[in-house]
DNA sequence: TCTGGGGTCCTAGGACCC
DNA sequence: TCTGGGGTCCTAGGACCC
C-alpha cells in the first residue's frame, strides 16, 4: 500500500533566526522587514501570532497589532542553507523526495515498513532525525495520499506527527473547514459558503454533476479532494522526479512610487538582466516576454509578447519589455511595481539563418562572460542593457538593492 | 490593514487554420 | 443572404500556494 509523508518545518524562518540568536526564543518575532517598511510578514513566531500577526499580513499592520515584536529583515542564504540540511536528512532517509518549497517536502515511503516499521514509528524516527541534525522543529503528516498527508501535517502542528489510517481519510477530513483543503482560498470559501458548504463533509455529500456545473474544473478537483484522492492535478505527479520550471520572473515594488521614466526604464533593464541570467543558467530559451505594471492605486496590468523565435539574450528581452512598456504605460501615471516574466521555454533556440545565427552566437558569448563576472564579483559588477549610467545607477540600486538570482518562496502558515 | 516576490494552474475570448 | 466545428496559439486576468 502506498505511503506518503509530508514534512513541514515549524515557523521556519523564525526558527532559523532563533538558531543564530537564541535570545529570540519565546519572544514575538516577525521576519519580513522593518515594521514601517512596505512589505508583508514572511513568518511570525508563535508568541507574535498570539497578537493576531500572521504571514502575508502587511508589516505596518503587524506593528499595530504587536508593537513590541522584534522585526527582522531575514537572511535568505541562511534559510537556504538550513533547507539543504533538511533535504539531506530526508534523502538519507529514503530516496524518493520532492522538496515542495524551502520548508516543505513529500516523501514516498511505500515499501519501507521492513526497514522502519509501521508508518507512525517511521514518522517519529524521521521527526527526531531532523531535529537532531538541524535543531529545528517540524511536523509530519502520513497517509496513503499526498493531499491527506499535507492536511495532516498542518493538523499535527506544532512539532507533531499524525498518521491517518487507510480508509479513515474521509472521516479525518470531514469535520474540517473547506479552507483547509489546499486549493480552496478566500474566494472559493466565500462562494462555497453561499451554497451552505462550510465543512469538507458538506462537499463530500454533493454529487459531481452539481459541483462541476457550479464550479467547473475546480468542482471536479474538489470532489476528489474531499474524498482524499490525489487523482488529477498537481498532487498526482510522482514524488522524487524534479520538474523544469515553466516560468521565470522578477518584480520590484519601489520604496516610493515613481513616474520618472528614466528610473522606470532602467529598472526594467535591470529586471530583464536578472531573468535573462536565470534563463541562461537553465539553458532555456523563452518564447514569451511579459511586462507587469502596477499603478499607485494598486491596479495592475500585464502585457505580453510572443517572439517569432525563442530567445536567451538580455538585449532581446530588454527590447521587447521596453516596447511593451512604452505602448502600455499611461505616461505620467505613478507606478508602484514593475515586473518582467518569461515563459514558453524551449531547450534550444529554433533554427535561424546563418547571418543571424553568427550574430546571436557572438552576443551569447558576451552574456556568458558577463554572467561569469557577476558570479565572481557580484551582481552589481556588470550592467549591459543600458539605462544604468551616472546618478541613475544609484537610484536604481536603491530600488533594487543587491539583487540575487535565486528565488526563495516564503514558507506558509508555518 | 494598505497590501512582497516567486511560482502554478485555470478561464475565456479572439485569431487562425483545416 | 444569416453563418459549422474542432484544434491550437496568443493574450489578459485571477485564484491560489509558499
Amino acid at each position: 500500500m502506498r505511503l506518503v509523508f509530508h514534512i513541514d518545518m515549524d515557523a521556519f524562518f523564525v526558527s532559523v533566526e532563533e538558531l543564530y540568536d537564541p535570545s529570540l526564543k519565546g519572544k514575538a518575532v516577525v521576519v519580513g522587514g522593518r515594521s514601517e517598511a512596505r512589505g508583508v510578514v514572511s513568518a511570525a513566531s508563535y508568541a507574535a501570532r498570539k497578537f493576531g500577526v500572521h504571514s502575508a499580513m502587511p508589516l505596518r499592520t503587524a506593528y499595530k497589532l504587536c508593537p513590541h515584536a522584534i522585526f527582522l529583515e531575514g537572511n535568505l542564504d541562511r534559510y537556504r542553507e538550513c533547507s539543504k540540511k533538511v533535504a539531506q536528512v530526508l534523502h538519507d532517509f529514503t530516496p524518493q523526495v520532492s522538496m515542495a518549497s524551502i520548508d516543505e517536502a513529500y516523501l514516498d515511503m511505500t515499501g519501507t515498513e521492513r526497514l522502519y516499521g509501521p508508518p507512525i514509528a517511521a514518522a517519529h524516527k524521521l521527526h527526531e532525525k531532523i531535529r537532531q541534525a538541524t535543531g529545528l522543529n517540524n511536523s509530519i503528516g502520513a497517509s496513503r495520499s499526498r493531499l491527506v498527508s499535507k492536511v495532516a501535517s498542518d493538523q499535527a502542528k506544532p512539532n507533531g506527527v499524525l498518521w491517518i489510517l487507510p480508509e479513515m481519510e474521509a472521516s479525518f477530513l470531514g469535520p474540517l473547514d473547506v479552507r483547509k483543503i489546499p486549493g480552496v482560498g478566500k474566494v472559493s470559501e466565500a462562494t462555497l459558503a453561499q451554497y451552505g458548504i462550510r465543512k469538507v463533509r458538506d462537499l463530500a455529500r454533493l454529487d459531481e454533476t452539481f459541483l462541476s456545473e457550479h464550479f467547473g474544473r475546480l468542482g471536479i478537483a474538489l470532489a476528489g479532494k474531499a474524498k482524499g484522492e490525489d487523482a488529477g492535478g498537481w498532487y498526482d505527479s510522482e514524488i522524487g522526479v524534479a520538474e523544469d520550471p515553466k516560468s521565470i520572473s522578477h518584480e520590484r515594488t519601489f520604496n516610493e512610487d515613481t513616474s520618472d521614466a528614466v528610473v522606470l526604464e532602467a529598472t526594467l533593464a535591470r529586471l530583464s538582466e536578472m531573468v535573462g541570467r536565470r534563463l541562461r543558467d537553465h539553458g532555456f530559451h523563452a518564447k514569451t516576454v511579459q511586462l507587469k505594471l502596477r499603478y499607485k492605486d494598486f491596479s495592475t496590468i500585464t502585457r505580453a509578447k510572443s517572439l517569432p523565435r525563442p530567445t536567451q539574450l538580455d538585449t532581446e528581452i530588454v527590447r521587447v519589455v521596453k516596447h511593451l512598456f512604452r505602448t502600455s504605460w499611461k505616461a505620467g501615471c505613478t507606478i508602484r511595481l514593475l515586473g518582467v516574466h518569461l515563459s514558453g521555454f524551449e531547450g534550444q533556440a529554433a533554427q535561424m539563418d546563418l547571418l543571424e545565427g553568427a550574430q546571436t552566437e557572438r552576443l551569447g558569448k558576451v552574456f556568458a562572460a558577463a554572467d561569469k563576472m557577476r558570479e565572481r564579483f557580484g551582481n552589481d559588477s556588470v550592467t549591459l542593457a543600458g539605462g544604468m549610467r551616472g546618478k541613475f545607477r544609484e537610484k536604481v540600486h536603491e530600488a533594487i538593492p543587491n539583487p540575487t538570482n535565486e528565488p526563495v518562496r516564503r514558507p506558509g502558515k508555518d
